[in-house]
DNA sequence: ATCATCTGTCCGGCCTCTTGACATTTGAGG
DNA sequence: CCTCAAATGTCAAGAGGCCGGACAGATGAT
């Protein structure tokens, strides 16, 4: 069920994604090289693209291994409120303030030869959105199970859609954005607020 | 040169090494189940054979391991006294109260059905000599270079098998051992004090 | 135009782990 | 004393994954 190999495998793919995250980090998606990531995990080229089939694959994997990642501390925060606008606001300035400090944000919006790690948070960005959106949904769903499930997900996909955009096209500070969601989005939520 | 495969392989022996340790201190060298350290590692119990050969080269792995676990913590005794004398007096005292308390030693010696593993302190005890002499003459070599090698080996002997006796056959408490064993050897050492 | 570099693919060989079977030993119970 | 169950130790066949080398194609620099 959990065997020395299950782990070994997962282990082999956790150290590859960290070596090419590294890469990305470094050079962009131009400056990742099959054959570093092979070298620096201390693996075979092929071992590579068994794993992850192509070059793009490794960047996908990095991206969702990433955005899973980014998740939990998103929401991390929603966990800490209570009343679910709090929760939306907190948890989007959290999701702004944390995108600016990520170092694979940074790289793949603003490194000379990343136009194809952009595009996997826009026009590609549906693999993002939809890992993103499972998390947030199952969360919001436990800690609110008073909200109907499509009002959840409709709010859910509204607010991460409007983050994603000012990720990729930033605008005023994340207080800011986090106030005018929190502002739009509560004649919509007011009948299950838990006013503390 | 250290390939994950390397990596893989040393993981995978002290993960059975492990296993193993913990069915000794729980039930003695006759609770050591070969299927037992297999399946808790989630392996085969093939794997478990061709990595050590048969049962007592499992218990000789995990001892021989144990050793050298405990010799760092001795050795590091061993390097905060800059007189060799205060080093001998110390380390005996930390090596006597360590073994004391290990789990290991205690399961070996006291164990029922563990009549074979304390021989590995005793009638078959040159591994763990062997062991213990290397580290030690190394260390005293690299911290006391103006001694004679073949003085620091004496001594280093002289010490090792008395601290082993004590520990397979408890005497006077660790510090009345190691001021003991300190006085009998100032003599032969005096010429190489360092007074503070 | 040429050369070097990188991606992506294929394949043969090798090594390790797995699986199942088997003989042998040992201890407990009838 | 005999029997059964459990554990050790050995063997061989099979599967899976990694390695190494080779190759074609694309790309960019000189």
């Amino acid at each position: 069920m959990d065997s020395f190999a299950d782990r070994t495998k997962r282990r082999l793919r956790d150290e590859l994604l960290d070596a090419a995250y590294d890469a990305i980090v470094a050079g962009g998606y131009d400056g990742l090289r099959m054959n570093d990531v092979a070298r620096r995990t201390g693996v075979s080229r092929q071992t590579v693209y068994n794993e992850f089939g192509d070059k793009w694959g490794v960047l996908q994997a990095v991206v969702v291994r990433e955005t899973e990642r980014f998740l939990l501390d998103v929401n991390a925060a929603l966990a800490e409120q209570s009343d679910p606008i709090d929760g939306l606001r907190v948890a989007v300035e959290r999701a702004l303030t944390l995108a600016g400090d990520n170092p694979l944000v940074k790289a793949a919006l603003s490194q000379p030869g990343s136009d194809q790690a952009s595009q996997l948070l826009t026009t590609r960005g549906q693999q993002v959105l939809e890992v993103s959106h499972q998390r947030l949904d199952a969360h919001v769903r436990e800690h609110w199970p008073e909200i109907p499930p499509e009002d959840a997900t409709s709010c859910v996909d509204v607010a991460l859609r409007v983050v994603l955009s000012h990720i990729v096209t930033p605008g005023p500070p994340p207080a800011a954005v986090a106030a005018q969601l929190a502002r739009v989005l509560t004649p919509f939520l007011s009948s299950y607020r838990r006013q503390v």
